[in-house]
DNA sequence: TACGCAATTGACAATTGTGTAAGCAACCAC
DNA sequence: GTGGTTGCTTACACAATTGTCAATTGCGTA
């Protein structure tokens, strides 16, 4: 994703400049990574309106044509796209998930990790982009993930949660811890910025480092303390 | 937004069926409530996408080049859009916040009500579509909403926070709550079917109150018993 | 070197959405 | 009625995009 992006920046600056330039050819694969690194640029940078096949080949260096050629139609591209965004985020949330010497991940960490891709790096945008445009059923590919991704954690609570005489955690606690903090990163990455305009604060680094690590504390001390009264009144409620 | 909306739909259904029809003539004023109405209909359930004038003309019953009368133009009609979905929020809000007999509001209560309007009734989706659309960078409308709501919220925390000899909340504490509040409810809104489904959970309106109905019990929690561990772990870290 | 596959191009067609201008027609005031 | 204001319409100009197709050319291979 890298390596292109700066193209786009720097085509955007000056234009259109590949004049002289002799046609290169690439690998389909390599011009199916080009092409979709330059669209989730436009994507995360731009929205969807940003998505339009002549500026994407202009960024890459081709003609809109060779798009299609590619993925049939911008259909194909966009789902194209989404699978990628779907697995490259699977694969480095379990990633962060897995410390090097096997002891518990520190919420706080994981929580860390989890914004740094999600809303830092602009994939809950994304994201947003891809599930808020209707028409689109199908998205398979990321059905499932977060409920493995909640077996994964909570094997791991259950491995650390203490030689404490108390309750484990119970399953359903996981999953909603899992699925609030999903919902904090993606809430954050879409909507963070104007929320904190509306709350007169500052939009920094240094801001939205305060605040990951507000909640990172506040669901670290639910898991460590609060969760047998939390499940306890849980199970008191209907 | 209620009158129109069925309309869309039964323009959906059968076309474009006004053909016999006079031509009818509203104030102003009404025109303009009807087409924006018509508007956020689509915005929510199509996406930005779905916002094209000449469909929007055939849900309220006129030719697109009446909306560009009404609203100069495309742009015009967004901002209109924007301002007074921002104003029905604030307003429903802060309704939801004074209880009628000014005791204390409890949490999961006004945690649900913001649930309903953002998440549920589709705000959270309009406001993504509006925030998203980059170019925009006005919206001075919604600006100090959240931190008047947290000036309002804090003093009612305050004030009830309890004869305890604990220290009060901090300010700051009230304004994380209430940011995290906001940005639950949005990223539920957006992607929170997304997400249910990518945790195997179905989409219920059930499966939809029992994550609210824990969120706002942990936050309950939180305010209730745990902020003061909280501020002061906050405090004792850099 | 010659050949052929497939990536790439360039021109063009077709569609669709925004915006403009001039005229028509409700409704109000007199 | 008569006239004026203005909501609304029809027709058209215009731009931008996706998609098609034949032609071109880079590059591995026989």
């Amino acid at each position: 994703m890298s390596e292109t992006v700066g193209r786009v920046l720097e085509a955007e600056r000056d234009g259109d400049q590949r004049s002289g330039r002799k046609r290169i050819r690439r690998t389909s694969e390599e011009a199916r990574r080009q092409i979709l690194d330059a669209a989730e640029a436009r994507l995360t940078s731009l929205g969807p309106e940003g998505l339009r096949l002549q500026d994407i080949g202009r960024d890459v260096g081709m003609s809109h044509s060779a798009i299609l050629h590619h993925f049939e139609n911008r259909e194909g591209l966009v789902k194209a796209l989404a699978s990628r965004a779907a697995e490259q985020l699977k694969a480095e949330v379990l990633a962060a998930l897995s410390t090097p010497d096997g002891s518990a991940p520190e919420a706080g960490q994981v929580i860390e990790k989890v914004f740094e891709i999600l809303s830092e790096r602009g994939y809950a945008r994304l994201a947003a982009w891809l599930t808020l445009e209707p028409r689109r059923e199908n998205r398979r590919h990321s059905r499932q993930m977060i409920a493995e991704l909640t077996r994964v954690i909570h094997e791991l609570r259950v491995q650390h949660h203490g030689d404490a005489d108390r309750d484990p955690p119970l399953e359903e606690d996981t999953a909603n811890v899992v699925l609030l903090v999903a919902t904090v990163a993606y809430g954050d990455g879409i909507m963070g910025k104007a929320l904190r305009m509306a709350a007169g604060r500052d939009d920094t680094p240094a801001a939205r480092a305060r605040f990951r690590a507000w909640f990172g504390r506040l669901i670290q001390g639910h898991m460590d303390d609060c969760f047998d009264q939390a499940s306890a009144r849980d199970a008191s409620k209907p």
